[in-house]
DNA sequence: ATGAAAGCGCTAACAT
DNA sequence: ATGTTAGCGCTTTCAT
């Protein structure tokens, strides 16, 4: 068989398969598929005929390097695991299919130079926007790092948007949407300082994750505001599962730290917590109080319901890919904060018998 | 300027300009980077050096039509956003990445028509595969309209991986890989059983979902194996969320159903579940004991600890893809079930004081 | 070891 | 309204 007609056994048909099939040039295919094109209609029949026929669909890849084709965009987090990321994932996803987009999502487990190696593969790709997730360390090689890459996709025609990490130096093109992390965690916290708790354990995550600084850091602050000077004993690092939740917890009761009340830098966090609190008979809120961030919608379920700081993850994804695309009239250099509220549940309440 | 050097504006440079650069033709070019053909090293050196200078990355499309390029693989699910879910496809993705596939993530929120759209969009990408997950409503266009699918993915040399789905007729160019759906409930709800419940309230999925149906099923067959007959009065059906399981549950108690036990058809479903409980001032499980399906890392924080089925989310998505892409020696049509074994924790206890 | 030329599957002028 | 001819950016013969 002849490498001309490709209807060989790869069944894998071209457009001048359809082309021959239907007794027209391919051009003529491509228009009728293509739709923004007069065709007589007898042709148009002939041709979608030939289409059916051999089941053909036209090759995405050769269309997006002869000028059509469907816009990619890619997504790019640590763990889709995390309910949170899973949200913004699912935001993402959702408005790129809404807005015509075909969206990559890749995991990176937090491991830098995969990360590094999926951007450049999404740039080998051509995508439309780079959308990049989950806290960072913020170091003058991770802004270098990010200032090149951002540089790199503006000079392709593409975008790199930052999700809840740090802004990079003014000028560098690239869009941050931030959500307020401190701000959120301040106003939690004062929220179980005004119950009256005066030794509020920390339960933090990596200790260099700007996500986790930016709650610690509300956590500090909402503390000072009130003249208080937390005990540094009172903050354990670990990072944002369950599990290490569980582990910290189960550590700072086995130390006998002093305290009434805890903080987790997220929902998992606190649900690890929670479960040690149990374990160890303890009742919350009544011996200690707890709180979360996230809110997660499994929050509600915990016994007793946690509060904790609503960070809107899903609508978050949306403006990312739509800022990304320039949806939004946009400055060359974007930075959006959006704010988080505390929702209050029954984890916390006054520091009230078996205060530890 | 003229459209020879493309070195214009835009910035997207090409293989020329490189070549251009470096005073060498493309084909040298391609050979360096390709890697797989002897080049001088002085050569080799000037047009890395121009590939850096100009910060080159070949057009990942243009190499795929062209013979070469990184195969893709696409993962096709209801909703990123339930924990099982999002298991599996971290299992997926990371598989894929392992074995140097990239990894088009997808949700269609549970709509036919858009499921439909997306793998046609991936034929169009010449995916190496399409991975379908969750389950399905059987019928009988169900089964034509994937076998159409199969038939036209392995025509075009793609493979459909059916997870968690009714297999296929035989001879279907298909992967199917389920997990034993009927078996866990059936080993959980004998587990119910056993402590003496005899009225057991289960909380379904979608009427017509497979593996709400497979859960239902080994409800079912638990109870006729005792020779108990269930009551039809005891079944409500729902979706797999969180919210559905608090609606039904809240509903339940409402309509002053009689039950001593629950049998969730997800964690989920069982977390929303035991807060409309907890609501109702039952105690679990003094007052009702309650299972759930699914072991996501969050059943051990409920309270208590949730006795539920455990399923090997991610090692399924990681065979899924290994098996998607040959790397097991493979019949035509393959057809995996993998077990599931029930994990006992707090939930469920002999039917108690307050029975209602 | 390197260049020239052909081709991958498609679209987009440019002709009729 | 339709066919012809160039590309798109890359790889791969086929020469040399």
């Amino acid at each position: 068989m002849t490498r001309k007609s490709t209807t060989d056994a790869g069944g894998r048909h071209t457009i001048r398969d359809v082309a021959a099939h239907a007794g027209v040039s391919a051009s003529t295919v491509s228009r009728v598929l293509g739709g923004e094109y007069p065709v007589s209609t007898t042709t148009r029949t002939r041709v979608m005929r030939a289409v059916r026929d051999l089941d053909y669909v036209a090759d995405a890849r050769a269309k997006a390097i002869a000028g059509a084709g469907t816009p990619t965009l890619a997504f790019v987090l640590d763990d889709i695991t995390g309910p949170s990321f899973a949200h913004m994932a699912h935001g993402v996803e959702r408005e790129a299919t809404r807005l015509g987009h075909l969206c990559l999502v890749c995991s990176t487990d937090g491991d830098a130079e995969h990360q590094l190696e999926f951007i450049e593969m999404m740039r080998a790709q051509r995508a439309a926007a780079v959308i990049l997730v989950g806290g960072a360390t913020d170091t003058a090689e991770y802004r270098e790092r990010m200032a090149r890459i951002a540089d790199s996709l503006a000079s392709a025609g593409s975008r790199l948007v930052l999700c809840g990490r740090p802004p990079l130096a003014p000028g560098t093109p690239v869009t941050v949407i931030e959500y307020d992390n401190e701000g959120g965690a301040y106003a939690l916290c004062a929220h179980v300082l005004a119950q009256g708790h005066r030794r509020v354990l920390f339960l933090g995550g990596l200790a260099d994750n700007t996500t986790a600084q930016g709650r610690e850091s509300g956590y500090l602050a909402a503390h000072r505001a009130r003249g208080l000077d937390p005990d540094p004993a009172l903050r354990l690092y670990g990072d944002f599962t369950r599990d290490s939740g569980h582990r910290l917890m189960r550590q700072a009761l086995a130390q006998g730290l002093e305290f009434t009340a805890v903080m987790a830098s997220t929902d998992m966090v606190a649900s690890g917590a929670l479960t040690a609190l149990h374990e160890a008979g303890l009742r919350v809120p009544a011996d200690v109080s707890l709180a979360g961030y996230d809110d997660i919608p499994f929050a509600r379920d915990l016994h007793p319901p946690l509060t904790t700081v609503h960070v809107p993850y899903e609508e978050l994804g949306r403006l990312a890919v739509r800022t990304a695309l320039g949806r939004t009239p946009d400055a060359p250099n974007e930075h959006l904060l959006l704010g988080t509220h505390v929702v209050v549940r029954d984890s916390v309440a006054a520091p009230g018998g078996g205060a530890r």
